[in-house]
DNA sequence: TATTGTCTTAAAGTATACTTTAAGGATTAA
DNA sequence: TTAATCCTTAAAGTATACTTTAAGACAATA
């Protein structure tokens, strides 16, 4: 199957501009052109903007993604530096979904300090609630 | 307890001039001054130092904490809107951490992928494996 | 055939969140 | 007392990641 940017765009969420600029920025490969020069998708470039969605999403940066993409390209050579990208990237994503796991944990604090708040009408009584400090003072 | 802003900025890991910047922004209430006129922060500003960066570690941006930190500044009256911004954030930071859970998988996709590509010495074999499309074609 | 809507490029513009610079004042160590 | 090191402000500069604009080409519809 091949696709227009449109359909595209509205397949992946991305606008046509960012395709474009994802294109220009070589995040992703060349992309085929019909007669007219308008950009035709392959299922292969989906699959490839799944990847980009996945490394930005999860906070490379394009500057990253786009060594990363670029390392692609040379071919099995770079495949051992690619699985340390992958490996470097897996553990920031960890550390990333534990830092904002503790942060949910005081968001969850201070949700039950405006609901017993709220269900006083004043929060002069809660001020004492202190959500232990995240910093060594 | 008092701190002068380079001992806030080791503490909590943010520089002088991003403290100062927050205070100018209003994230912060009005640091008190000594005789010479700089900063003096207490305890009680570095709980609001820990609030403001929960909230911007869990993607609220600068012009929402400020909203929530003037909401703050009201008093009771605002206990309700409060609440829901809190709950509002709250579900964010859950769909976040979801989001970020669901390209994990696709992460480790990935590093299994050049696990088996390295220990072949070359991933022809192995680009048949695809992971499955996150969007629906 | 004219209009509408899509596509193209290159370049300039925007939003967010800081960061740096410049110029000067106060405190401490030699 | 002089140099180093902190502090201050306001304003300009930077980095990242797009987004918009402008100008023009192509294809389908009224």
């Amino acid at each position: 199957m091949h696709y227009t940017i449109k359909e595209v765009s509205k397949i992946t969420g991305l606008p046509s501009s960012t395709l474009r600029y994802y294109e220009t920025e070589q995040l992703l490969p060349k992309i085929q052109r019909n007669p007219s020069g308008a950009r035709v998708y392959t299922e292969d470039d989906l699959e490839w903007i799944a990847v980009i969605t996945c490394l930005k999403d999860t906070g490379m940066s394009i500057k990253d993604i786009k060594k990363f993409v670029a390392l692609c390209a040379l071919g099995d050579c770079t495949l051992e530096e690619r699985k340390q990208m992958v490996l470097a990237h897996k553990k920031n994503v960890e550390l990333k979904i534990a830092k904002l796991q503790k942060h949910l944990e005081h968001i969850n604090f201070k949700a039950d300090y405006y609901e017993a708040a709220c269900k006083a009408g004043t929060e002069a009584e809660l001020k004492k609630r202190k959500y232990p400090s995240p910093f060594k003072l």
